[in-house]
DNA sequence: TGCTTCTTTCCTGGTT
DNA sequence: GAACCAGGAAAGAAGC
């Protein structure tokens, strides 16, 4: 299906965006790389919002509630307007708190489209050192947004489809329901948008390496030797409102046991948007594994089956899932031990049972379902 | 409000 | 020594 290896690329792209962090060119470059990926996430969060919240100075969980949105927010750079263009790079100026003098502001009159036709060279010249930034920032705001709203609408026809399937057990594939839930609010929907009007990340000094090229996980990564992210660099999901003492932080020794306390009420609901009373909990982390192992074509990297018909998984970048884990239960400290410690959990309730001697390896228990053959199938049709 | 479930966090010790 | 595994303990979040 031509669909599914299209979803297959977007979400190699998606991936490799996100856990690129060995990736030469993006640990050599400059914090535009890392602000591509890190705007990437907070968008999906917070929609609404452009980017990055304009109220740099506010506390991180009322930040986003103040921010005004932008005009040129939630709109394809190749759309914008020159007015919305020079907003933009203002804002651009400002989140770097860069020296507006060096920018030739005769050369800005131009339109979006025009914006997004200038190569890196052009827009170093007008913009100096941030020339770079913005053209990562252009990159990921013309083709991200409108990616992920594709795969939404994908996977939601294939969530429901397979809820059908499943009847009232699996209500709730956190995987393709709740995490599409928080990603559908990505954006607006432009269908096909990515194709040969957005920028093209082929470039060859591409400063936004990292964000941008299609490098597949599996390129450096043969099969268990993790290639994983470092727990510690937690950067691409720092700003979506997590408590800051949620991070260990050294200055204040170490931290109490158990889970940290949530933001407050009205924080949360400032960050995540108006929700209905009751969201269905739903959010399991074995469902949430499953799901990335019955989507083979979203997981690349990530986990593999070792024996589908027994149910036994492996993972290949321990440390990937855990960090997508934590960014679907918004919560940036999480790692593949804590993870692994939940999945533990599982082998008394029989949803999971003991593979000895065999590390990374897992293997669904009678108490699971949904992950059969038959059952996926049946999500795929 | 209290109980239960499901994590999350920290920790120690063992294994690979 | 690093990474992983096992499991105890404590605690938070959320549903009922």
């Amino acid at each position: 299906m031509a669909a599914t290896c299209e979803i297959s690329n977007v979400f190699s792209n998606y991936f490799s965006a996100m856990y690129s962090s060995e990736d030469p060119a993006l640990a050599s470059a400059p914090p535009a790389a890392a602000f591509g990926a890190d705007d990437l996430v907070l968008t999906l969060s917070n929609p609404q919002m452009p980017p990055e919240g304009t109220g740099g100075s506010q506390p991180p969980d009322i930040a986003p509630c103040l921010a005004e949105k932008a005009s040129w927010s939630g709109k394809q750079p190749q759309l914008w307007s020159k007015a919305q263009v020079l907003d933009w790079i203002s804002y651009q100026v400002e989140k770097n708190k860069y020296d507006a003098s060096a920018i030739d502001f005769s050369r800005c009159d131009m339109d979006g489209a025009t914006l997004c036709n200038c190569a890196p060279e052009e827009l170093r010249l007008v913009f100096g050192p941030l020339g770079d930034q913005l053209y990562s920032q252009l990159w990921d705001l013309s083709n991200f947004p409108d990616e992920l709203s594709w795969i939404i609408e994908l996977l939601e026809k294939d969530s429901m489809a397979f809820q059908e399937s499943l009847g009232p057990f699996d209500q709730g594939s956190p995987f393709s329901q709740e995490m599409l839930e928080e990603s559908r609010q990505a954006g607006p929907y432009f269908p096909g948008s990515y194709g040969p009007g957005a920028l093209s990340p082929g470039s060859s000094d591409v400063s936004t390496a990292g964000t941008a090229t299609s490098q597949s996980p599996h390129s450096s990564d043969s099969g268990g030797s993790d290639v994983d992210l470092d727990p510690t660099d937690s950067k691409l999901f720092s700003r979506d409102g997590f408590p800051d003492y949620k991070k260990g932080d050294p200055k204040h020794g170490k931290r109490k046991r158990g889970r940290p306390r949530k933001l407050s009420k009205e924080s949360r609901e400032c960050l995540e948007g108006k929700k209905s009373k009751h969201a269905p909990r739903g959010t399991h982390l074995w469902e949430f594994i499953r799901d990335i192992l019955i989507h083979p074509e979203l997981n690349e990297g990530l986990m593999k089956w070792e024996n589908r018909q027994e149910g036994v998984f492996k993972f290949l970048r321990s440390e990937a899932v855990a960090q997508l884990w934590g960014q679907k239960k918004k919560n940036s400290s999480m790692t593949y031990e804590k993870l692994s410690r939940a999945m533990r959990y599982y082998y008394k309730r029989g949803i999971l049972e003991r593979v000895d001697g065999r590390r990374l390896v897992y293997k669904f228990g009678k108490n699971s379902s949904g992950w059969k053959e038959e059952e996926a199938a049946g999500s795929r049709n």
